[in-house]
DNA sequence: TTACTAGAGGACTAAAAGGTCTATTAATCA
DNA sequence: TGATTAATAGACCTTTTAGTCCTCTAGTAA
């Protein structure tokens, strides 16, 4: 569905979300660590999401990534565009360039209802909310041996 | 949503489903303009289809590619297991290893209707019946320059 | 039975995705 | 101020995906 570098990104705001909403700014390691990710790679996505200005981060001994409480929750498609740009949202299942409404490939019809409910889903939910829910299976990383 | 490899085969093969309808068995060179893709590639793409069984071939002159009349209809679900494997119909939109009914990941509940409606347009469509329907945007791409 | 045509196969190259490493810079605190 | 901590930057490496090219093999037809 989406590059790894997407659901690094997704998981890591939303665990970031989560600390942040009980006063801590979680460090990189510790970060790579609860979502399983490389640590290295992980920082180099943060690191461009920082760039963006979809989160901020502080160096030094306590620093870490945290979102600005000023700013609106953030849909997940704002990241997904921002990584991966349109062409989820647009693009053809057949991989034609000329399909559209009015050229529509044998697909079209049959998958633009589905490719209309991704971009739907990724628009309304937000990080913010994905962080409120529980979630076992983000946090169950750990005990895997993963 | 699919690797190249994935929709130059379907595009190829629905080519050739087409064309079989009318008594021809295309070959390459045909195949990769009329789709739009490398002939090279193309090629290559088309033998594994043979080796796996998907399509026939003859050699020589006159020779092409072609569905054995004999068999089913092919669900594109066949081809993009054969290429991708099922991961697409499995995977967590999250990417998450744990993520199932009993651990759901946050976006767990949101996105597997998606992933199911994806995984049953799939499984129901068939080349064939693509071949069927009219495809201008198929055709188009030898008038556009691409 | 030779000449031609067209698919088969595999070695090779290019580019994108995924990931590592190290030196640097900035904040904090003793 | 200096030691320590943690983010930053970018060069580098690996794997996968995408694509090319050349030789070989098998049919076809004259």
């Amino acid at each position: 569905m989406f590059k790894k570098e997407t659901e690094y990104a997704l998981r890591g705001l939303v665990y970031i979300q989560m600390q942040n909403q009980t006063g801590k700014r979680p460090g990189i390691l510790e970060i790579a660590s609860e979502i399983d990710t490389p640590p290295s790679f992980t920082a180099k996505i943060l690191q461009r999401l920082v760039r963006m200005g979809f989160i901020e981060s502080v160096k030094g001994k306590n620093g870490g990534y945290y979102f600005d409480p000023e700013k609106k929750e953030l849909p997940l498609k704002n990241i997904v565009v921002a990584i991966e740009g349109e062409k989820i949202f647009t693009g053809c299942g057949f991989g034609l360039k000329h399909c559209d409404e009015k050229n529509p490939c044998p697909l079209h019809e049959a998958y633009a209802p589905i490719r209309d409910s991704i971009d739907n889903l990724l628009a309304t939910e937000t990080i913010q909310n994905l962080a409120k829910k529980d979630n076992p299976a983000l946090s169950l990383n750990r005990f895997n041996g993963v």
